[in-house]
DNA sequence: GAGATGCAGTAAATCGTTTTAGTAAATCGT
DNA sequence: ACGATTTACTAAAACGATTTACTGCATCTC
């Protein structure tokens, strides 16, 4: 009867969906809390409680699908085994691919993270990161943002550039970029290149265009200000690429080869170039940055610098990771280098000799 | 001199980054931490509180930095301001356009969430619920996701069939949906009409096969066993839609448009279709599906069958707001209807007479 | 048979808030 | 001048876990 009573109210518990406590659990087996928590946690001192009383309470947690409570055990060990994501928007494409890899990451280390969209809105660059660590968040990872805060836990910044102590940076090899986009342009013949420059707010805006300009001028070609084309507006669409090549066009300076800021620009360029009846490549080579899913499938396909975008985002929640676990082997990396590669499909071709 | 060190150590503290808790607060201001968890929150029973003492207090929090722990204070009064979301992957770029939707609503509200991926995993598919819900999230919203657990909490699944008790759908009107379509091909002429079906584990792999069979049959057209190709694999890449065309065409029945399941898949059909020399849309014409922002900017840009993605999102988030806020206007709705738009760009046009 | 050791647990403090139910002193009303 | 009300606060419980420091009791050792 007493069996009969109890096996009901455990049913009607579980059905119920509605979550038990270890205090409930622990009453219902006559036990005490403390002693349900270290068998189900296997402290060492739970090694003098006999198997058979173990067993009673790993079953009757299963049957009555006891799930601790992630705030009560967060509150009192102090840690969430979460992190804060800042990134500029989500749906850029260039987000995505990094999140994937933080993702891949965390998941196999039992962490969750928070994402939050800064929008490039000064507010929120500065009170995101504090909502974040209101809400205990062991450390932040920033994709593509600038740091507006103390950093009084670890931060990772991908493609940030600002020198902040506490901060580690993981920055492409942007000179390796450069030479590789601007060596590819040039074995091709190119010799008049235009550029598109990234959107102030892009971290990467400056650097990229500067070690451009230095592998060109290596090759004794200038880019001078009329080949020079700038991005303008938040949209993450190719739009703002095709509005400012299309401004390029009009500033009159011919080029033979565009070398774009990334591949959404490099997308609205070729649209830009096609629509005056320029052929990509043959008219005009068009040369991408990133390498997002979207770039081999182009037509023409892109030719583009890969960013290793999900392995930066991997590389920056491991890096977070390892700083929590206290792993310092040596000191704390200020710049964590990542490698591009030249991926060459169709956007670019051989200069054309005019006749 | 007692001003002075007072002083000193508020500065040390502040610096410090380490985080000041209430009662170290209250200890410093000489108050109980009661008062100034009333005045903070500004209770109703803080009224009796002098303006000069909250001062005190406000100006404390402030110099001091202080930020209440979000956990005790979600332990205590058992809410989260979490949800739980869970995609099949983050970098299809479906995803992440649902997912900016999401975070405008939840952001406006105070609430995050915690992104899980299942990668059409069954066991993540399982587990991913549970975990979430030990981690209090107070609602789960599902991006084309099997419902596999209890729903004990407000669940929405974006593009979910299935219908089980506490789980509102939001979904395409796919007979809607499906006559825009083949409308539109009807009118350019096409009799003869191919079509890419989802993967298996898509959800809106069926009803949209389904919806578009009956309408094209409406129209006295069938689609063979033949003409229809099957997407396979995991990637989010267009290579699928690439092979599966590969595929359409070695089957050897000829079409005179594909419509295709997604946007991606179309990419991928566009360039099997040009290597074997067929032009889009002139010999073929293409139609995709969601308009993702690459849509528009393909070459030729994207003829599709918009979602409202961003949409979906938000109206999932405000779905399970309303829910958690009590609001029922009437009953919980099972299903949300979200209408789709015909956006006619250059992948489609009328059929060639072949003399 | 006294002390040590092992066994099978438990009580109580703790994490940092919120909230209920007060209390002591001052002021007010009559 | 006495009780009632207002003012300005506070003590203690609660949320649900973990963890430290015990408590009996039985057995073993010498």
């Amino acid at each position: 009867m007493n069996r009969k009573q109890d096996d009901k109210f455990k049913e009607s518990v579980a059905k119920s969906g509605v979550a038990i406590s270890l205090k409930q659990l622990a009453a219902q087996l006559e036990l005490s809390p403390t002693t349900l928590s270290l068998v189900l946690n296997n402290a060492p001192s739970a090694n003098s409680i006999p198997q058979e009383t173990k067993d009673r309470i790993f079953l009757a947690a299963k049957e009555m699908n006891y799930r601790p409570n992630y705030l009560a055990r967060s509150l009192r060990v102090q840690r969430t085994h979460t992190l804060g994501v800042i990134v500029p928007e989500l749906s850029d494409g260039y987000s995505a691919m990094v999140l994937n890899g933080v993702e891949a990451v965390l998941s196999k280390e039992g962490f969750f993270y928070l994402t939050a969209s800064h929008l490039h809105r000064d507010d929120l660059l500065e009170r995101l990161p504090q909502v974040l660590v209101e809400r205990q968040v062991e450390g932040i990872i920033a994709v593509d943002t600038p740091i507006r805060f103390e950093p009084n836990l670890p931060v990772v910044n991908i493609s940030g550039h600002e020198e902040i102590e506490g901060v580690t940076n993981v920055i492409l090899n942007h000179q390796h970029a450069a030479e590789l986009g601007i060596g590819h342009l040039y074995e091709l013949g190119h010799r008049k290149i235009g550029l598109l420059k990234g959107q102030t707010f892009s971290s990467d805006t400056e650097i990229r265009c500067d070690t451009i300009m230095k592998a060109a001028r290596k090759r004794n070609i200038t880019i001078g200000r009329k080949l020079v084309g700038q991005l303008e507006g938040e949209s993450p669409s190719p739009e703002v690429g095709y509005l400012a090549t299309k401004k390029l066009i009009a500033a009159g300076e011919k080029f033979t080869a565009l070398f774009a800021f990334n591949d959404v620009s490099a997308i609205g360029a070729i649209r830009a170039l096609e629509e005056i009846g320029l052929k990509v490549p043959d008219d005009v080579s068009v040369l991408g940055f990133d390498d997002i899913y979207a770039a081999a499938f182009q037509n023409p396909a892109l030719t583009t610098i890969q960013q290793p975008l999900f392995e930066m985002g991997s590389l920056a929640a491991k890096t977070v990771l390892d700083r929590l676990a206290g792993k310092k082997n040596g000191t704390l990396a200020r710049v964590l280098n990542v490698e591009p590669t030249l991926i060459i499909r169709q956007s670019t071709a051989k200069v054309l000799k005019r006749p």
